[in-house]
DNA sequence: TTGTATGCGTTATCAA
DNA sequence: TTGATAACGCATACAA
């Protein structure tokens, strides 16, 4: 078994006595061809196993159905869950997923330079770092480009959000009513735009009620680093009565930690709020009050958005936005100063 | 702007003055190619803003440097993280993700399909169940495949695998040691090739403590399904000291569900292991003791052994094997019946 | 409706 | 080292 050669369209075409273009047709939906030939051809390819080589469809269709999603390792952890939604909306449109992780060994512009060779027919940008040169460079190339909780103001390009400044509101106006005075930020990392926006909007809410230079510090959006931050935290400074976390997941970081190492509870001692809405903030042991993207019909816009630019060519960008929905779990109470 | 032509490697010949041939060449790594002629080429190629195209060298080296990637929506929820590891071992092959689901919107044919058609150099499938069929069906369109924690008895293909056997009897050796003797088994679903096996291997390794006939009931590996089981088996049979769940998001659903409607405390009144060793599992109000899936080994593993058949074009299947790490916990205690 | 001929943008072979 | 030329497997304009 050498080299079993792969089956063409002309092999199938010849022996069942027709054109390399019938065979063509046959496979092409919605091309007009005769029933007889075509259950001839159909019978003779499904008996000699023949596939049609995508391959060389997309070479002289210019477009290769597929769809590039860039995931950022900086990006905030609830994206496993962003992915799967994205992945089965691409797969309805039926196109496939090309999948890319930006992280510190593979920088975007390598990513970008894939992406041209590769030929993709958009790309779907998940709160990944995109300047304006980036951007420039998908116009060059005529590639539809979606992001995907980032925005780059004086640039045409689409993008579906959640509406970050209304849910900080949202959450920084429940801690107000709460009475709270003394307030924590744990951010998500510095060299994430999402974690820059989050900690911007609860600054500004927290001004807007009187509440002026509030201390940040910086987690990395992991558990582990929730905790981090507040241990730190407390060593050298008077505990604040509400903490405003970057994402759920540090809010459960930090819940866990001032429970175990500080002997607090939460949220008699401590009001904690989050942010994203994932599965285990719901959870009976942490029950977080935070907000929850609306992942569905964000990334049903994305892909919607992205299909409608790939298929009419038009270069007017869309943005949409979600305000997320306030869940209130039990991490927020009444302030309790020391 | 109407119709940006795309800039082949002709124009670029045609621009520096070399031939087509020429410029290929220097795109291509390690061919002979003076330096003059390089650094001509590559100058214009750059001024022209010419990137190589990756379908038509795919057309050509019949090798679209792409890997399928199978995920089952039936499988554990712990393969986010394996995603991304697999996806970033073979991003530092070069080559690129191509991401399915299988689901039952699209089914495993559905799949395969595409597969044939994309050219893919390689599959790799999470727990997918692949019946003897579907093996064959790769032997024949010559792609190499490694399944992810499962196996095909009697066919030659390679795979990597946690040792759920092992993994469980470690965890029944601990709960045998703590005197248990009435057990309940929270099962993934029944049509994961996983779940089944471990809960063969849990009812094994009980058996051989004497304990048969354990009771069984079926989650879908979500958090809510754990406490979904606990609650329903509880309403009509004697509460059982310990349970040994499919995964770690169901012994966390159990551990909260026990806790909250049924005043049960964990370890105390209620020991429980998990399997997976996922984040949530370590987390502070949790603790589960479970065995940890060394997931870095079998992911690097499972891209290796693809590689090299791959490569090497060789028929050998290659199996690799780990035994998970036992992760003690505080879920489990002394039995201590009701 | 069918077949012929051409092109998609590369890589590979061979002769120069 | 270089350049002409032939694949790769399909889609499509055009003629029949």
């Amino acid at each position: 078994m050498e080299k079993k050669k792969r089956v063409t369209s002309y092999d199938v075409a010849h022996q069942a006595g027709v054109s390399q273009s019938a065979v063509s047709r046959v496979f092409r939906p919605g091309l007009s061809v005769s029933k007889k030939t075509r259950e001839k051809v159909l019978a003779t390819a499904k008996k000699m196993g023949y596939k049609p080589n995508a391959i060389a469809r997309m070479l002289i269709t210019q477009s290769s159905g597929m769809i590039a999603v860039i995931v950022s390792s900086r990006a905030n952890l609830n994206y496993p869950d962003v992915l799967s939604l994205l992945n089965k909306r691409i797969a309805e449109a039926n196109k496939r997923v090309l999948l890319f992780t930006l992280d510190d060994a593979e920088g975007l512009e390598d990513i970008l330079d894939h992406l041209w060779t590769y030929q993709v027919d958009g790309v779907i940008a998940l709160a990944a770092h995109f300047d304006h040169n980036s951007i420039s460079q998908f116009e060059q190339h005529h590639i539809p480009v979606v992001l995907y909780n980032r925005q780059v103001a004086d640039h045409s390009v689409s993008s579906v959000s959640c509406n970050h400044e209304m849910g900080l509101k949202q959450l920084v106006d429940l801690l107000i009513k709460h009475n709270h005075k003394d307030y924590l930020i744990i951010s998500g990392p510095q060299d994430s735009d999402v974690a820059n926006e989050r900690r911007f909007f609860a600054e500004q809410a927290l001004a807007e009620n009187g509440f002026k230079d509030t201390p940040v510090v910086y987690g990395d959006y992991t558990y582990e680093s929730g905790r981090l931050a507040l241990s730190k935290y407390l060593k050298n400074h008077k505990r604040p009565t509400a903490i405003i976390c970057g994402n759920d997941n540090m809010a459960i970081g930090v819940v866990d930690e001032a429970k175990q190492n500080f002997g607090l509870s939460v949220p008699k001692d401590l009001s904690v709020v989050g942010f994203d809405g994932i599965n285990a903030a719901t959870w009976f042991s942490y029950q977080i009050t935070t907000i929850r993207q609306p992942a569905n019909q964000m990334t049903k816009a994305a892909v919607d958005i992205l299909l409608d630019q790939i298929e009419n060519k038009h270069n007017v960008a869309e943005t949409r936005f979600w305000s997320g929905e306030l869940i209130e779990g039990m991490s927020v109470a009444e302030a309790n100063p020391e």
